[in-house]
DNA sequence: TTTATTTGCGACAACGAAGTAGTTAAATTT
DNA sequence: AAATTTAACTACTTCGTTGTCGCAAATAAA
């Protein structure tokens, strides 16, 4: 740590700590010499102030934390990024925090949260959470959180995302059109708001489309990355293997295209891909992918805007608000007809 | 904030503030039925400790700063999470600080950090730093620093990087023996020791190899994307373009593939492509890309290994180290001869 | 029984900064 | 010249927690 503080100044200069203080936030009680000698003493001998004593005298940490499920996945860098962006901007700090899609690691997380050791925190559901206890219980200790993405529906708060259910949806007619007949979905919780939509969009899609929906096009991705690979393998190899696959998450497309490389399948011409991603390869897998892409900067940049707004009126409590950004279909050659 | 204190719960109990205090980090000095009360209080209570107090108290924040130039970056992503990782085992939270290869940023950023809000720091420089006053400022604070991948040699520490002359070497004439005669390297920074390592070890395998040093062939990619796109197309699309590529980090190999598509070039059939290079999806591009691949996640590990050692025993200068681990040549199609 | 020792707890002083409420002395008004 | 205001500064408390020291009562040793 280091060493000087106010008292040092305050001895060398021969005034009191309180006026030492004053002069470095510049209040109009101190005079403007004594004002310009604690001042230049202190950059000579390179004070800084004790940020955690301040914390504790104002109860605000000027920090925010960010949990999040993982960040071996572009879109949460992204937001990441985007929320960070604006902590700079404000002079907050972030602390990271990452779940691993691991209920229980989220909990304690918040846990460790709730003594203020940030004054906000901005964040995305685990697959693996059920129960919103602990969510309710950081608001309750006066901690206010923003979602994003895979939000909470049943927490009131802002809550940013982007328009799964019309993406779902756009993504799921545009194999159609491309000449899908038989489009698995795979899904990566039941847990997920955001996979619930993605999915519900393709229903309405096969609906408008006549398809009948299959319940065994429903792959459920929950596993790691082995036991996705052994399902979607699973999928794939079997004589009805279907024609389309809409990969709810940027990881279950990858693993599917390991798997048709791997069983020899041409990717658009046996099977069509299209998923959620932020990919910054896209465009440059063979073949390219067809991605729906979030605006994942915007929204991590949302939602920190939103968290500021209600830290600087010091409310805790951030009524109900549902922001949705749009994301946008990039069609590339992994879908083409 | 939350509200329960000590001194509430000491009120409650009509027991004074310091036996409270005792009970709950289990003090032998108190009885153990007092003991019993008072944790079963502070249960109900949900009382949770106020961090910055007792980092006010102890001079230590149990956090650490995390420092890195760019997120959008897999190297890093997986290096911090392996900071991460040690961080949360040891129960330390962890700041993110990103400089985007800035300097300014980077000072402004460090001497934010030297108020010890941070009880250490682990950094990888950015590409524009070429003094490094404010490295040492920082330790001058008694805050020490680890360096990983992009370390700074004038600063006496531990280092952790990987073996970037060897495998600067080693990428080099694997193009050379697969056809190669003329190859550019593509730097990042004359700053960067990493850099300067890699284009030695790519100076020395043309040396054994009898290809003669041209000084054109080193493409110096130190601006934007776009910046980057233009040398790089420049360099392809002479009449003499190089047969090979190396590609000092990633984006620099993406950028590239990009231009050879733009150009129709055919990879690896009229240039061949290695580089540096943790992107997961390496062997999904098309052609598949051969790499680098550097242990990261184990970077960041030990990285922040290091720093918890020196931390443990109170120990704010660091001694002079170099841990170096190695990287691995991962041969695919990008460099197919 | 007297003297040591242990047990169980409380009072109090940090940690560093900030701000409230004084306290002088000088400047201004009456 | 007395009364009032203002300028410039200081003392002291607070934030919540920790830990040292001290003190009494209970227990053990003499």
């Amino acid at each position: 740590m280091s060493k000087v503080n106010l008292k040092e100044l305050a001895d060398k200069l021969d005034v009191s700590v309180s006026t030492v203080s004053k002069a470095l936030r510049g209040s109009y009680e101190i005079g403007s010499d004594t004002k310009k000698k604690v001042i230049d003493l202190a950059q000579k001998l390179g004070y800084s102030r004790n940020p955690y004593a301040g914390i504790l005298r104002n109860q605000k940490s000027k920090t925010i934390g960010l949990v999040v499920p993982e960040m071996t996945n572009n879109f949460f860098i992204q937001a990441i990024s985007g929320a960070e962006s604006i902590a700079q901007e404000k002079d907050y700090h972030v602390l990271i925090y990452i779940t691993h899609d691991d209920f229980n690691k989220e909990e304690s997380i918040l846990k460790h949260l709730q003594n203020g050791r940030v004054d906000g925190v901005i964040m995305s559901l685990s697959a693996t959470t059920k129960k919103y206890s602990h969510l309710e219980e950081l608001i309750q200790s006066n901690i206010p959180i923003v979602f994003f993405d895979r939000i909470c529906h049943e927490i009131e708060t802002a809550k940013i995302t982007t328009d799964d259910f019309t993406s779902g949806f756009n993504a799921t007619e545009h194999l159609i059109q491309n000449g899908c007949k038989d489009i698995a979905y795979l899904s990566l919780s039941e847990n997920l708001s955001i996979d619930n939509k993605r999915k519900q969009g393709y229903f309405e899609a096969l609906n408008k489309h006549d398809i009948k929906i299959n319940n065994e096009r429903i792959i459920r991705c929950h596993g790691d990355e082995k036991n996705n690979y052994k399902q979607i393998k699973a999928l794939l190899q079997g004589k009805n293997r279907p024609d389309g696959i809409f990969a709810s998450v940027e990881k279950l497309a990858i693993t599917s295209y390991i798997v048709c490389e791997d069983l020899k399948l041409k990717i658009p011409d046996k099977v069509k891909i299209i998923c959620f991603s932020n990919l910054t390869t896209a465009p440059l897998l063979n073949p390219s992918l067809t991605t729906i892409t979030q605006p994942a900067f915007e929204m991590g940049k949302q939602a920190a805007l939103f968290l500021f707004k209600y830290l600087d009126k010091k409310r805790t409590l951030i009524p109900n608000e549902n922001i949705i950004i749009k994301s946008e279909l990039i069609k590339r050659n992994s879908t083409r007809g």
